[in-house]
DNA sequence: TCCACCTTATCGATAATATCGATTATAATA
DNA sequence: TATTATAATCGATATTATCGATAAGGTGGA
């Protein structure tokens, strides 16, 4: 491929067309009358052409040199529009791709998408509800751009920044044993027959960890598929459950009837957080969704309760 | 002034888009891929963006990165353009790349490329066979100086000039009812079930066009991949079908054992010609392959028979 | 899980070149 | 012929582009 002049020599050349004189080109330009001369003549000699009529005392064009300037002022403008218009690509605006674990979900989005709309009209944001595996997958292979996940949850080639802390609360059936307890600790629940999410929730492994149900004898073994079936299941006497403030809030052990219980001492929590794919370039992008969703979650009561 | 980014950079760029790949941009560029690699991660500095996703296998760019792309190329065409335009070469000595469509390109070539040999010994003739959208792209992003296209076509941002009629005939298996008509009208389409080439040909749209074929009914869904799978399907009774002159003329229906009937009264055509970049200063090098070309087109008899 | 392999990033050394200040050459003017 | 303004040239220096080698990171297979 034939060799293209540069951005600069163009420059130049265009600071010398405007005005007439190679050293008020250069102070233009703020470079030395010896640079901007040699860098027309170098200029020159790749379009192997004369661009400046040097034969006379007044500044002429060839009509080379009427040819390119144009063209090189037409190069120059589009240089600076690629210039400003990668600068200015702001976040969230085309095509946006978040996970979202279903153990959040259905507490957080309704409200997000409507905050989303207001905050960044331009944006199209697209959702998926799957499990953290799937969604790591995803966010891998890129058909994600960025997930809202509970945390700890250790996947390699991932940032991920915290947005808070959600605490797990005791949910039972107002028959249950408990239900009149106003607060808990951890080892109450020793005794106590707990319903989780099936196998896959983080949810689960979460509420395992910070609860530290080491007796596994404790969990049962028929795992719940979603949060309100296991409330269903709960109400109907099957056993208690651990349940994200999250979905507390959200009124989702109310609606089922459920009786909920804080804990005291060290209160078991998961960490909700954002988290991107290493190197995407999309940590602004990620952190202003992360601002969105906390803003959500700072509400107190997500729905009125 | 913001600084800009070296047309280096952005030719480095667009070859990494182009490869996909580092090391095989690299190549390309004639750089190692260091070079290549600090190059691009200064170009990103200088934007104020990260341009491409470098945390998975698959590459892909970021929204900024997609917003460059185009402009990059748009400005490395323009700077071609303004060298080759600057340098005054005579038309069609070194490097010209041609692009043509199926539909023409093999009955066209092997004459027109032996006269470009004679008549322009110090040309470098490179083609590229695609559908016409594609041939579009490649003359906008400067991959290819001038296409041999079928039109009307609109295409924004070239120039073109019309070389001939190519008129549509009408073709099928001896055994065809119409096989022994002398001469058809439009409207006799209407009863005849049509195999045509497979969407993205612009013969198909041009027949269709042409030939007035509202009643989409007539036309087979199941599309041939070139007219030459399409005559084999037509000889085996799948159906007529419609051909360019210029493929008749080459004895295209004739080896494949069809008889061709040509239309009276408003004869259906399309038409041939030479597109090149608006702007690029092709003009001269293109009237000059449309006279080798039309020189080629005006042979009654382009294969003896 | 570990390891070999492929791709990209980084580093230090070197070559290329851009730039400068000083000087010289050129041409128009007094 | 001197004078003045302008541009070209030259040698020195600073910048940078580039390379080869190597490290780092991720992928896919044993």
């Amino acid at each position: 491929m034939t060799p293209l002049p540069t951005l600069r020599q163009l420059q130049f050349f265009i600071a010398l067309v405007r005005r007439e004189s190679f050293s008020r080109a250069a102070e233009d330009c703020l470079v030395s009358q010896s640079t901007l001369s040699s860098a027309i003549k170098q200029l020159e000699g790749l379009l192997g052409q004369q661009l400046i009529d040097r034969s006379t005392r007044s500044f002429s064009l060839t009509p080379a040199g009427e040819e390119v300037v144009e063209r090189a002022e037409a190069i120059l403008a589009m240089s600076e529009d690629l210039s400003r218009a990668a600068k200015g690509v702001e976040p969230l605006t085309g095509a946006f791709r978040l996970g979202v674990i279903p153990t959040i979900s259905p507490f957080v989005l309704p409200q997000a998408t409507k905050l989303f709309q207001e905050t960044y009209p331009r944006l199209q944001l697209y959702l998926r509800e799957d499990l953290t595996a799937a969604l790591a997958d995803r966010l891998h292979s890129g058909l994600i751009d960025a997930a809202l996940l509970a945390f700890p949850y250790d996947i390699r080639g991932i940032e991920s920044i915290d947005l808070s802390e959600d605490p797990f609360w005791f949910a039972c059936a107002p028959e249950h044993s408990m239900a009149s307890r106003k607060s808990l600790k951890l080892k109450d629940l020793n005794r106590t027959e707990l319903l989780l999410l099936e196998d896959g929730h983080c949810l689960r492994e979460h509420a395992i960890e910070a609860c530290k149900l080491r007796n596994t004898a404790t969990v049962a073994t028929f795992g719940g598929t979603s949060l309100f079936t296991l409330t269903q299941m709960a109400r109907s006497g099957l056993g208690a459950t651990l349940l994200p403030e999250l979905a507390v809030r959200s009124g989702l052990a109310k609606s089922a009837g459920l009786v909920t219980i804080p804990f005291e001492g060290p209160v078991p929590v998961r960490k909700i957080g954002i988290a991107w794919r290493k190197g995407s370039g999309r940590r602004e992008e990620a952190e202003a969704v992360a601002a969105i969703i906390g803003k959500v979650l700072a509400e107190r009561h997500i729905f009125a309760s």
